[in-house]
DNA sequence: GCCAACGTTGGC
DNA sequence: GCCAACGTTGGC
């Protein structure tokens, strides 16, 4: 079991959205970079990753889960990208904003801190427990 | 809307 | 294989 991160501009597609997705979830496409695209091929069905909204909101809001390990993305014919797809689990009861992640300790080495740039990125053990006391839900 | 950070592309 | 130019992401 791994944990990870998948950010996503709410006005191209928000928690809501993928939550209506149910439990069939929605195909992870549009990844054009190859960090994020490794950690895609890296991850297992049942793995967990936040939900983060960038630019409107700034904070995770929510749990999902993998449920389809990395296949051809759908958007394109260029063989170089994959990914997996997702389905909301929970929402965080309380968003946890990347203010908090930047001052909170422990979370110091949060890639969604220091690496703001990587859309797909993984959460340590560690990491993912703070942020799910944060978010006032079981890790 | 601006711009810093960073990844990718392509000329040499 | 280097590096300048360029494009994109995402915080502010």
């Amino acid at each position: 079991m791994k944990y990870w991160l998948f950010k996503s501009e709410p006005d191209a597609w928000s928690w809501d959205q993928q939550v209506a997705k149910g439990d069939a979830g929605e195909e992870w496409h549009g990844v054009r970079n190859y960090q994020a695209r490794n950690n895609m091929r890296a991850m297992q069905i049942g793995d967990l990753g936040f939900f983060y909204h960038s630019n409107i909101g700034k904070e995770c809001v929510g749990i999902v889960e993998v449920c389809a390990t990395s296949a051809p993305d759908s958007t394109t014919d260029d063989p170089r990208w994959d990914c997996v797809h997702i389905r909301a689990v929970r929402p965080l009861l309380r968003p946890v904003t990347l203010e908090t992640c930047k001052v909170e300790p422990g979370l110091e080495q949060m890639a969604l801190v220091n690496n703001t740039r990587l859309s797909v990125q993984p959460v340590t053990p560690e990491e993912w427990a703070i942020v799910c006391r944060l978010g006032g839900v079981e890790a």
